[in-house]
DNA sequence: AATGAATGAGGTTTCATTCAT
DNA sequence: AATGAATGAAACCTCATTCAT
């Protein structure tokens, strides 16, 4: 109840106004029982942090396991736009407050598990290799990430649409071959 | 003096810590003098978003006018990312407080002006043809702040290398031709 | 167990940090429990306080009883200042909270019996008549309790010294000649 | 006019009733104005302690000067009594306070005075030499201020009478006879 | 008798903003 | 134009106490 109160005030009235006795309200608890679930402000945030990304990070670990590099890749393409059309404006809060709790618990846990999965994806053989896959997989979710929020905050609706250019960011950059290969292979 | 003052503040303390009180103490002046050139809090970091924006814009235009579509895209993207580099911890923030600033005057205008170089530069003749050039302004935006952002927040020093991953996941989004063409292209 | 654990936290967290539900937690029992056998938390600091002081009464009681005066009080001195050196901290934070609970039960029965003590004590022959015998007897807890706050503050351990400065500052006190009369016994 | 306002409330209502907001209103000010000037409720609380005590440690500096030791002793005695009666409650609490902030920077300081200036006294020449200067110095201390807090709490009011009480447990504890050498000297 | 989740008043502290000087 | 003391709403968080189970 909490948790989902959390994000309807992040959604409704912005970081600005998202303090601890507005969600209790909210929530129709007191602060104090919020207090008793959530260590601190941000540990609420970062709980919800960790509710909003898991079904992502779910959907995308069975793709990793089941399909290939690229159809997983796809996936996880889908899964995150989709998630992010879902609450747009909450999803985009949230990679804010993300970025500004490095050091939470469960903010590191699910950037571990997100970063886990995408290098296993870009290990496949389908995928081209990649000089760095730290890198890669960092600027994939780094592209991903852009893009699905800009979606989001232009209020884009169609996920499909999103996905394919999504897609062809992400592609374009795994290709193994710089510009100029581009070049020489058109030439044949 | 404020505006840098500011910019020194967020880079050292952070967000949180970041308040007029203090920036005016270390620029030397009064919190009267502050609110003399600044009507508030938000447009100060106005400002500031528009001061540190400003060189990267005028470089881009400049860009813009005088080399063709592919060079002053790579232009733009280099400018990016040694702006990114210069100062990598205040253009993180400066992105956040630019994301919650979408109503403040100065944010819009470096907004506008830095969409309408993007148009201008995607409509050159050396440019893949986009089905839309809005969308695609928008994604080229997203695309080069996402990458840049998180290579500033991953403490990336090397501008160069940067420039190159990001021009492959652009000129890749850019592509006219889907995954499909790349793999026939290929088969040659 | 609960009165214990109370000793404990106020030990080892201080006035600050000791709240009921601390109390119960380190008790091993629920906060329910606590206010079934007491009911408030200054009735707990009151019962805490009279377990603390008790074996002091009891062993100045027997005292009392057996010995002359001057034995009596030395033997009251002497338990006052190894009850304080076994636990100072505890003891010196009780004196705190027993000044702020005057009117507490427990409280004031202890107080009552130690005063009934020391007075029965001072009536002895061998102890110098005092023009004021309740005075007196405040005055000499004052004196003992004093002297071995501030020993156990320092953290002294030496529970003999301790004694042998108290009897000097009590004996003093209780002496029936001005100063002026040592000066001339000096002179012989 | 806040630290007036803290001395008030505290005689007023008493520790638990302290609080920053009920202190500001009574000074007439708001709370910021407050935190303007003591960066803290302790901070504050150190600014009452090292006020009230100010006057009486001037006197002893004073009369440590000027005087023998024993007058200076008697001087000292004698301020402590009267300033301790001018405001009991206060006094009282107060002391507990400084117990509870050893680390404030104006209580220190305050008490470091006091110990030179006991010092001092204690090495004048009609004063009968100690075996430890520095336990001789805490121990004059916790005595004054035993009886003096006693009599306070107590409701006494004659500043004469306890001085003279003060004075006899003092001397008595810097006699440099023990027990026995009054014995032996009676004996002569 | 025991539990412990829930309560919510109230505590300390911050900070954007004002305005008399 | 510049100052900076003053303001006070509002933030986060604690904890003594209750009461349904």
């Amino acid at each position: 109840v909490i948790v989902e109160a959390a994000a309807r005030i992040l959604e409704d009235r912005g970081h600005a106004r998202f303090s601890t006795n507005v969600v209790a309200e909210r929530a129709g608890v007191s602060v104090g029982s919020l207090y008793q679930y959530f260590s601190s402000k941000d540990a609420l945030i970062g709980a919800l942090i960790k509710r909003e990304t898991s079904l992502l990070v779910e959907d995308a670990e069975q793709a990793a396991e089941k399909l290939g590099g690229k159809k997983a890749l796809s996936a996880l393409v889908a899964a995150c736009a989709s998630h992010q059309l879902r609450r747009p404006k909450l999803a985009l809060l949230l990679d804010f407050e993300e970025a500004r709790l490095p050091f939470d618990a469960d903010v590191q846990q699910v950037k571990k598990r997100i970063t886990t999965i995408i290098l296993r994806m870009l290990s496949q053989p389908d995928v081209p290799p990649q000089p760095n896959l730290e890198v890669a997989a960092r600027d994939v979710m780094a592209i991903i990430k852009g893009l699905v929020d800009a979606a989001g905050a232009a209020g884009e609706m169609d996920s499909a649409v999103l996905v394919g250019r999504v897609e062809k960011a992400v592609y374009g950059y795994l290709l193994p071959a710089p510009p100029k290969r581009r070049k020489s292979c058109a030439r044949l």
